[in-house]
DNA sequence: CTCTCCATCTTGACAGCGACAACATTGACT
DNA sequence: AGTCAATGTTGTCGCTGTCAAGATGGAGAG
């Protein structure tokens, strides 16, 4: 980006951020190391130190932007179609999905409690925007199945979420016995099905 | 266990096993080193290459055991209740639950692709156990829904794990916003509810 | 009973890791 | 122009997993 013959980078900052988001995707989760993405943003193994005081820091601001993107993905999936509660969840479920399996390295960093500082504020920050947009997306569910409680509509959230991050959980590591993009996976539970019944045409 | 003086331990394999889940217990999963367990067992910290070739090769052969404590942990809890199929159903939720809030260490283990030989026989073999067991649970549940075909016995199935499993996972990574065993903890979703309907008293 | 073999264990080494300390550089403010 | 703090560098420490080479001793053959 910047001109790399200084002595001062400039934009280290974003520049390891960088790297470290190349590095997932080629290398993976494992591969992820401080002294590699220093290496690979062109400085020395300790030049981190100065933006990030640990390797877990760093992590944490990787998985956050991982968070915001996770968050737009599902955003974006639901934006193409219908906007009805129902349409919207099914959108959602599978924008969930969708980001699993497109990028299931970070999926993996964001619930990966021992990688990441997990009391990290930015972390915990995007975490946050990710919850607060599962509520969005089943409060008018709860209100067509006639949940008016606050227990209710918690539980119905947590219904949704669970299942579907379990279904993504579970498919990543393998439980399924199949590679995670290959043929012969089975389909995510039909959750939306089952909290409105069979879909009406 | 054996003499300890003997050049030949003896039994190595199995007090490597032992002493790497005694550390998983009292220091976590990220203390578990080949080295740490080598001196635990009291031996170099080459010994464990004769038993197994990788780290990971003995984290797979912990991860197998921890799936037989998890399987019998199941079976105990639908042991203790009633055995028509929705108590059974319960008990294995709360069994499922119980285990990764009691034992989230190996929990974690299990479900680690990255740390453990995922292809290592004696863990898929484990794992294999524990999916009949969730068969053979849902089964008489899709019955009495009356999910006959193939396809809907095993989404049924699926949608219990993934969201039993979802619920575990979030739990413990946190998500949750409280510790593991804190109050506040919200409930697991009530799957059984769900499937068959509030419960008749 | 003795010899030999080999599974098992030890010591030693290597590269890579995160973290820290000490030092170099330089942009920005006084 | 002078100073200083932010941001780089190199070097080192203890730890890691893995491999190589040597020590030990139990078991089975002659």
């Amino acid at each position: 980006m910047t001109d790399r013959s200084r002595y001062h980078h400039g934009d280290l900052r974003n520049a390891l951020l960088a790297a470290a988001g190349a590095i997932l995707e080629e290398q993976g989760l494992d591969a992820l190391s401080l002294r590699a993405v220093a290496a690979r943003a062109g400085v020395s193994h300790a030049a981190p130190a100065h933006h990030f005081p640990t390797l877990k820091a760093l992590l944490a601001a990787v998985g956050a932007g991982a968070f915001e993107r996770f968050v737009r993905t599902i955003q974006s999936e639901m934006d193409q179609g219908p906007s009805d509660p129902r349409s919207r969840l099914k959108a959602a479920c599978d924008g969930y999905i969708r980001f699993a399996r497109e990028c299931p390295q970070q999926f993996r960093l964001m619930f990966s409690p021992s990688r990441l500082d997990w009391s990290d504020p930015a972390f915990r920050g995007a975490g946050e925007v990710a919850r607060r947009q599962l509520e969005e997306i089943c409060a008018p569910i709860a209100v067509l199945r006639g949940d008016t409680s606050v227990e209710a509509r918690q539980a119905l959230e947590r219904l949704v979420w669970t299942s579907v991050h379990g279904y993504a959980h579970l498919l990543l590591a393998g439980q399924f016995g199949t590679p995670i993009d290959g043929p012969g996976v089975p389909s995510r539970p039909d959750i939306e099905g089952l909290l409105l019944g069979p879909a009406v045409r």
